[in-house]
DNA sequence: GAGCACTGC
């Protein structure tokens, strides 16, 4: 049955039928909206949020929390600063900083207000984000950033008491910074009860904002702001019956439409790199069913694991006898928006990591989306023109959908945010004011590693080293083996080990052909004892041999000794976006280490050493080899398989012990980033929680 | 013998 029925809530009509066989009806519910052609209104005065102006800061001033509920793209983002600044809340050296859960949007935007202001970037307007700060201590006025910058200040300076008013943007995302940020700055306003906080928010929670900024004695701590909807009407279509294969339904309903007669791009939501790769195929045997057809049909894949030139190929303007196709992932969501989309259509599906603080195993699950997500969808369609959107889904699977994702701080290992806390003087994690709480079993888990790490003593207190590794932004193991390699002599190693793993999606493996050959380069630089570190034979380098960090063919030190180069990386499957952000991880860690007075020895090709570090931060995550070539965790004898990316998948360790990066579960629990070691090092250098078990047994 | 939602410091 190649039929697909959507309808309409509220008509009592079927609707219409996206049928390739039947659409001349022409009764398709996206037929020829009726809509004055766009003015350009370039004049700030002219933005739909202006009228609201004098309402927003009237309830800033009023209000020491103000809700602001509007659309993506309402310009509450670039206008509300503005504002601020206009009335006089940047005076006297203040600063009206305006958070970003994503670093390309506080960049953009921050371009964006700073032409607008008629500054230069960096001015009256800046931004900051990790590796860029763009702002001038002493000029800038409003600033841009990431939370979790933001976040990061509180450390350096408690009350943030440069800033006047803190705009938290896309608060509805809940993100863990986004969530870490807001119970910080509730806190922060008992004591600063002068600073003024803006929370920005989809509709649907802008009440939970309201209730957790609300005290029950008063009624005037905080106030939702409503501005008006989104500027164009988005209809929304639901299949009348649910489709057994979502991807499929996917590529006939965007190939309907590109029949029908009316121009506009299509947008399809799906959940990963395989999933659009079947609807391309799809989609590929649909095309040359109409050779004549007048329009041509182009598809664009989109998810995170293409280059950016791949993913930039979305935005170039089609031409006028052709229509896009964009099929993406997620980050088609909020990350990357493309104009000119006129219809969308959503599987109603979203992968999403969940975290397991029981056995620590994080995994990816395939999962309905929230009707919050949803709604953002479908206003993917509805930015320059109005649109249409098609669920892959019937009504009544909308309504028993969640309202919002769930928070990622109920979803994710607390380590590092609560060291971080714990760094800020907040000591009763059970009294903090969350907005959302997480499970206390994730919270449990994370005190007792951050004891047994030696970060927090018995007493539940930060220790030295606690308080030296909260302000390291990398993760509690990779940070010990950073402190530990003072003892090894292997800091240069560790270094560019650290870094390594800090990025990912190093390696980029084409689809077919060219894949097997990705493959092939990246096993040129396998390493005997593992993933982490390769000895590399070099006759001309300055020390006899090298490290390379083998998630992969890449290597750090090749690339840096290849000069960096874009075309080096291209040739040897690398991402150089991945790499050159790897060098810069790498210079900011080395000044932490150099900070804290840790010696930056290399170990001239003593692997052992090195090996005997990585064990120092991995002490959690050994692993025994077993005849069947799995491997039984150390801590839980859990099944464990190699993920096919590592140099170990082939390969026994001789010894039989290996530690792993990262543990996740897929259809089976994998584990990621291994090196071989020796079981004794792990009792050696492992930790306390190592040493207790063996003692007891 | 086989796999990769997306951010952030």
């Amino acid at each position: 049955m190649s039929s697909l029925q959507f309808w309409k809530p509220g008509t009592s009509a079927p609707g219409s039928t996206l049928d390739r066989d039947t659409q001349a009806e022409g009764s398709l519910i996206s037929s020829a909206p009726s809509y004055a052609p766009l003015s350009v209104q370039s004049q700030r005065e002219r933005l739909p949020i202006y009228k609201h102006r004098d309402k927003i800061l009237y309830c800033i001033e009023k209000y020491p929390v103000a809700i602001v509920v509007g659309q993506t793209g309402c310009g509450k983002t670039t206008q509300i600063p503005q504002y601020l600044y206009e009335a006089g809340w940047a005076a006297e050296g203040n600063i009206i900083a305006c958070t970003q859960p994503r670093r390309v949007a506080a960049t953009s935007v921050a371009g964006r207000v700073a032409s607008e202001v008629g500054s230069i970037l960096g001015d009256e307007v800046g931004y900051t984000i990790r590796f860029e700060d763009v702002s001038d201590k002493e000029r800038t006025r409003i600033l841009y950033m990431t939370d979790g910058m933001l976040f990061r200040e509180t450390l350096v300076d408690p009350l943030l008491s440069r800033y006047s008013v803190i705009m938290v943007d896309e608060a509805h995302e809940r993100g863990i910074y986004t969530d870490l940020l807001l119970g910080l700055l509730k806190k922060i306003q008992k004591k600063r009860p002068s600073l003024r906080l803006v929370i920005s928010s989809a509709t649907l929670d802008a009440t939970s904002f309201l209730n957790y900024f609300t005290s029950s004695s008063s009624r005037d701590d905080a106030i939702i702001v409503s501005l008006e909807g989104r500027v164009f009407p988005v209809e929304v279509a639901y299949l009348r019956e649910p489709t057994a294969d979502y991807v499929k339904s996917a590529a006939m309903t965007a190939w309907n439409i590109h029949l029908q007669p009316y121009p506009g791009d299509i947008l399809i939501f799906l959940t990963g790199r395989e999933e659009i790769d079947r609807c391309l195929e799809e989609l590929s045997e649909l095309i040359p069913t109409r050779p004549k057809h007048p329009r041509r049909l182009i598809p664009l894949p989109l998810h995170a694991g293409l280059t950016s030139d791949e993913q930039l190929r979305v935005f170039d303007t089609a031409d006028r006898d052709t229509r896009k196709v964009i099929i993406a992932t997620n980050i088609a969501e909020a990350s990357v928006t493309i104009d000119g989309i006129k219809y969308v259509i959503d599987s109603g599906f979203v992968k999403i990591r969940v975290y397991n603080p029981r056995t620590a195993l994080a995994s990816l699950a395939t999962v309905p989306t929230s009707r919050a997500s949803a709604t953002q969808r479908a206003g993917r369609a509805g930015r320059t023109a109005p649109g249409v959107c098609y669920r892959l889904y019937p009504l009544s699977a909308y309504e028993t959908m969640a309202e919002s994702t769930p928070a990622e701080i109920t979803r994710t290992d607390m380590t590092t945010p609560i060291l971080q806390l714990k760094a800020l003087g907040i000591d009763d994690l059970m009294k903090f004011d969350w907005v959302s709480s997480p499970p206390s079993e994730s919270v449990l888990r994370a005190l007792e590693g951050l004891v047994a790490a030696g970060m927090l003593g018995e007493d539940g207190r930060l220790t030295v080293i606690g308080a030296q590794v909260a302000e390291c932004p990398v993760e509690l193991g990779i940070a010990r083996m950073m402190f530990k390699s003072k003892d090894f002599q292997c800091g240069e190693e560790i270094l560019t080990i650290a870094a390594m793993t800090s990025v990912q999606d190093v390696f980029i493996i084409r689809d077919g052909a060219p894949g097997a050959l990705d493959e092939l380069e990246r096993r040129k630089f396998t390493a005997e004892e593992g993933d982490h570190l390769t000895l590399l034979n070099g006759k001309q380098s300055s020390s006899v041999q090298s490290i390379l960090c083998s998630l992969s063919p890449l290597a750090y030190n090749a690339f840096v000794r290849y000069g960096k180069s874009l075309s080096w990386c291209k040739s040897h499957a690398l991402s150089f976006r991945a790499m050159s952000r790897a060098v810069s991880i790498r210079s900011q860690l080395k000044k932490y280490m150099q900070r804290f007075n840790l010696p930056i020895h290399s170990c001239e090709g003593d692997g052992k050493r090195l090996r005997q570090c990585l064990v120092s931060g991995y002490w959690r995550n050994g692993a025994r080899w077993v005849a069947d070539g799995t491997y039984r965790s150390v801590r839980g004898n859990q099944t464990l398989h190699v993920h096919p990316t590592s140099v170990m998948f082939t390969r026994k360790p001789r010894s039989g012990w290996v530690v792993f990066h990262e543990m996740e579960e897929t259809k089976k629990t994998q584990i990621r980033i291994l090196t071989e070691i020796e079981p004794d090092w792990l009792l050696e250098h492992g930790h306390v929680l190592v040493d207790k078990r063996s003692a007891q047994s």
